[in-house]
DNA sequence: TGTACATCAGTGAACGCGCGTTCACTGATGTAC
DNA sequence: TGTACATCAGTGAACGCGCGTTCACTGATGTAC
């Protein structure tokens, strides 16, 4: 029930039908991948007909943004609050690099839905705000200029590309994407079985080495 | 016709079906993504029955691995063709980077599947056999050891372990990978719109920047 | 305080769709003799 | 050289499935008076 699961409801109407659906959402993702998430799916698990989420979402393409657009604030929080922990810039670095990775480990189908836009509604506003904010603050952190977490992407890689930091801003953002991406889908595998003890232990040792050499070309340049 | 499609038949067997339905699903692959590829579909375009393919291809995600493994091999051999026409090792390294983002621009749906392990048949070895090349093709030059395209990913990975070699193959391969993802996905979209007069003049020249900042690191290191 | 009514979230039956699967069949090809 | 037969790729009708969509409905809530 805390989960808002298969709520044995008194009343006829829901209550707050819309976050549960969204919660169904959730749980199903990471269940079912984006190919299990329907509508229908959501309703079932939601304890509710398969017709009600119409009064609520669209398509499921609309629900998969919302859930898209918390998955980005997830990260961004995870991300500001780990670069406010970190004194060094190659600390704040290196714990992006680790906080990107960990999130994509920890919400693999969340993860891979965030850069799924076919799968989404294009024009979704909090998804666009979102995604913006989470770029803003990896480029807070990569670029070590003050953040504006309320910028508009464009404002943004206009400042961005104003000071000379694009390079530094797609070269990090692609080291780490790719990083995780790869790590994903198993790419490493053969890699982490042929040293270390765990995965996890090999995660951990290679993210830091990378993460220093790639604060190391930021300084370079900057 | 020269594509193999809906070819007029006279005969009543087709002939050569299962190469008519591996052309028809590359085909569908990019016009509608892995979601649109059925095998009702990949019938229907190689101008049969439906239940024809079943004596081919037991499963969809049977012909997805071999459309994958076909399209690491296009990929080998593009990489392959452009480190052999390169003098130094620079020019290699951008090489690599260049027509890795290439071919994911080129044939982006097909560049996505070949990481979606997911969709696809776990045990399939040719698919597996055709990875492994790839991943050979691009440690040659990131290592500038000499290529081996029939090894094992296992030894493979015990070699690069061996000579220390494992980081500078993680993070190139993390970087150009990366990039072509988010370029794919379109997040470098506002960069390219805010400075670049076209979008290839815009990966032409980040690519070849990055690249020189990943020769020099890999450099650095060995 | 009570009554009438508008509103709207949720119901459940019905429909059409494309999919994979099954199965008795048909027709072409190759092989044994 | 010809005939019988096994083999197997391709057919087409049928089935069940889960999906999204529609629609007349039901029941709860809030508001006007």
């Amino acid at each position: 029930m805390s989960a808002g699961e298969h709520p044995a409801r008194s009343s006829y109407h829901h209550g707050d039908l819309r976050e549960a659906l969204l919660q169904a959402a959730e749980a199903l993702l990471e269940e079912a991948g984006v190919q299990g998430l329907t509508l229908r799916a959501c309703a079932r698990r939601a304890g509710v007909s398969h017709a009600a989420p119409k009064h609520h979402f669209a398509d499921a393409s609309v629900l998969l943004s919302e859930v898209a657009a918390r998955s980005f604030d997830r990260l961004t929080t995870a991300l500001r609050e780990d670069r406010e922990a970190k004194a060094s810039a190659e600390a704040v670095i290196i714990g992006v690099f680790r906080t990107y990775v960990a999130f994509a480990r920890g919400y693999p189908s969340h993860f891979r839905l965030m850069f799924r836009w076919d799968a989404m509604s294009s024009d979704s506003e909090v998804l666009r705000v979102a995604a913006t904010r989470t770029f803003a603050e990896m480029t807070t952190s990569i670029t070590r200029q003050r953040g504006d977490s309320d910028v508009t992407a464009e404002t943004l890689t206009e400042r961005i590309r104003e000071r000379g930091l694009q390079n530094d801003v797609i070269l990090a953002w692609s080291q780490i994407h790719g990083y995780a991406q790869l790590l994903l889908e198993g790419q490493f595998a053969s890699f982490a079985e042929s040293g270390d003890s765990t995965l996890d232990a090999f995660v951990e040792r290679t993210v830091v080495e990378n993460g220093r050499r790639l604060f190391r070309v930021l300084e370079e340049s900057g």
